[in-house]
Formats: C-alpha cells, sequence, structure tokens
DNA sequence: CATCTCATGTAACTGGTTACATGATTCG
DNA sequence: CGAATCATGTAACCAGTTACATGAGATG
C-alpha cells in the first residue's frame, strides 16, 4: 500500500523535460545532442530545452535507471554517448502516459504583462510594438503553414514515425496555426482601435 | 559611456515580476498582500506569482532603491508593510517600457508535450483526455467571456485605471476570450476526426 | 581565415515552488 | 467549530539559463 502511493505520486510528478526525452527515445536510442535536434524540429514551440539542461536530465533519468547508456567511439569526431529506453523507463513513460490531467496549463507571456501596462507609455511607441508583434506572430504563422508540414512529412516517409503518431504532430502544428491567425487578428482588432483613436 | 551601457542592460533585463509590481504600484502604494489580490485579478491569466515571490521580490526592489516602505500597525490585524514607487522606480518601470522587443514568447505547454505523444496511448484514454480539456477550455472561455468584464467594469469605477489603462486591460481579456475558443475549436476538431477513427 | 557542425560536459546563478511558522478575527 | 481572511516572512529545493571549456573536421 505504502509502496503503491509513493510509486503514483512519483509517476504524476510534472518534469516534462524527463517525460519528453522518454517520449522521444521511445523511437528510437540516441545522443544527448541528436535529442536536441529533434525537439526543436518536433516540440520547440511548446517546449524548448538547451543542451546543458539536456544532458543534466539524461544524467538524472540514468540515475534513476529510466535510460541506460553507452559510449560510442568515433574517428574525427567526439565520442558519442547513446542512450536508449529501459523496461523501466518504458513502464515509467506509460504511467505518466496514462494519468489523466485535469487542470490547464499556466502560460507565462511577458509580452503580455508589457502590454497590460501600455496605458502610461507613448501612443505612438504602442503603435509600433504592436506592429512588430503583429509581424512577428504573422511570420510564425507562415513557418506552422508552409514549413513545418515539409518537416513533418519528411519524418513519416522516414518510418520513425507510425501514421498514428504524425497525426497528433500534424494536430499541434495545426494547433500553433490556429493559435497565431489569433495572436494576429486580435492585433489587428488593437491597432486598428488605436487607430481610430482611444 | 560604460556606465550608460550598464544601465541600459539592467533596464532591459526582462524580470518580469519585479516590473509587474513596478506597474501594479504605479497605480498607489500597497502590500504584498494587496499586489498578490491584484496579480489575481489582473495579470493571472499571463502572470502568476506566489506570495512567497511576491515578498521576497519586493526586498529586492526595495535595495535597488525603485520602491520604499514602512509599516502600518493595525489592531486586531498583522501589522502591514506598504510599498510605493519611488522615482527611481518609475523611471526604471518607464525604461523598461520604453524598450521595443522583437522577440516573441516562447511559451510552456506541459499539456501539448503529452499530446504530442498520445500516438502510443488507448485511443479511448485519448478521447477522455481531450474531452477533459476541451471542458476546461470551454469553462475558462465562459470566465473571460461572462466574469470578467465585471471586475474590469467595477475597478474602471473605482478610479484607480483610467479608460486608457482600461482599454489594455479589456484587450487582454479578449485575447484570453479568443485563446481559449481557438483551443476548444482545435480540440473539437481532432476529437471529431479520431472519432471518424484515425 | 572564420564560422558552423558534431559532441560532451561543469559551475554559478536565478526565479519559482513547496512547506513551514505564526496568530487574531470573522463568517457560515 | 472549522474555514477563510488578513498579513508577513524563511528555508530548502528544483528546473532552467548563461557562461565556460575543449577540440577536430567541413564549409564558405
Amino acid at each position: 500500500m505504502w509502496y503503491c502511493q509513493a510509486d503514483f505520486l512519483l509517476e504524476v510528478t510534472d518534469l516534462m523535460l524527463k517525460y519528453a526525452l522518454l517520449g522521444l527515445l521511445s523511437h528510437k536510442a540516441m545522443t544527448g545532442y541528436e535529442l536536441e535536434g529533434f525537439i526543436t524540429a518536433t516540440i520547440a514551440h511548446f517546449w524548448t530545452a538547451k543542451l546543458s539542461q539536456i544532458y543534466r536530465t539524461l544524467k538524472g533519468l540514468e540515475e534513476d535507471g529510466w535510460v541506460s547508456s553507452h559510449v560510442e567511439v568515433q574517428e574525427g569526431k567526439p565520442d558519442k554517448r547513446i542512450y536508449a529506453l529501459t523496461n523501466s523507463g518504458r513502464k515509467a513513460l506509460s504511467a505518466w502516459q496514462d494519468t489523466l490531467v485535469t487542470e490547464l496549463d499556466d502560460l507565462r507571456q511577458p509580452s503580455l504583462v508589457r502590454f497590460f501596462f501600455f496605458g502610461k507609455r507613448e501612443p505612438d511607441d504602442v503603435l509600433t510594438q504592436l506592429k512588430v508583434w503583429r509581424d512577428l506572430h504573422s511570420a510564425r504563422a507562415h513557418y506552422f503553414r508552409e514549413e513545418l508540414p515539409k518537416v513533418i512529412q519528411a519524418s513519416k516517409d522516414g518510418l520513425t514515425y507510425t501514421e498514428r503518431d504524425a497525426f497528433f504532430w500534424e494536430a499541434t502544428r495545426k494547433l500553433g496555426e490556429m493559435s497565431e491567425q489569433t495572436y494576429v487578428a486580435w492585433l489587428e482588432e488593437v491597432i486598428q482601435a488605436l487607430e481610430k483613436g482611444v
């Protein structure tokens, strides 16, 4: 009973990067460096990680017994340490995936903190900033719409991902596109209201 | 010259909570406890802070000379320490506000990390989770549409905020509503696609 | 000749969370 | 009678960032 409880709590804890790495490693064994590349290509829009943090987290995962590693000696290139999921890691990943989340993420959006206090700023400066943001979001929307699909398609052909895996990846891409469109529409609205004079 | 550079860098640094507190204190002098209430009422959807962190940050602001405090003795209630903006703090706030931001926030959305790896989960469990999220987002959309406007209206009458301040507050509310609607629409799409069988 | 890619790490720091400690008053 | 409100803080911990250190080979 005691053990059971402790295990459960352990599984629910949200150490996102740990689970993200387990998830990626469930596709294939990889080095920390490679993992960073995959993170950039796949989940970077909603979770980023620096290499230094990835290496530290991998060490932690190995201490947990959720991954194991071996060094591959290379010529002309640095040696590499390849990490692979263990059975225990596979179980931890499933257990995490099987928990139902009943709360929403609380997002930190520093630009909105700035925006909230724009009442005291020069109207022209405010418009300049808003237009910069609009253009940035617009560019990102374009990336989601035009560039990311190619990356997803390429990976699907590369058979690392199943059809079903690709469906969920594509869905996150779609959300990215929709979210950016929402930001652009909202900024357009705000800009127009301010230009009409508020 | 040297000084100038150092000053500039100091001002650009993004210590969000520090500036959020300065921004709130520019309306009126307040205690840490009160500030927490205002944060919850105003910017909580895009920046949260725990009381312990607020107290620590206020201490830091006082060391910077950006706020000053005095203790007010109360009967039947704990004494309170009231913080007020200093001139130097007002300058720091303006300097921060006057910087142009040319990069987008990078959002951390743990639920999307989970979602990304749903390909390996039981289809029924996936649908259950998606419907929970849809309902949560839908409830939040309702809050933004029906409840928040009342709070904003009440504060406007309470003359702490100018018409222009209220405009920007209302705009953040609108973005919240739009974002939640986007999430709901996206989740509906995904749920439908899965129910048709993917 | 410089920068990018591959590849791994450590150390110091910072901002945020959790848990703890205190204690009177008021409301349901 | 228990919970919420008012009110302030400290200590330990944890995840993430920045800066540093190393170094060969390929590309422009």
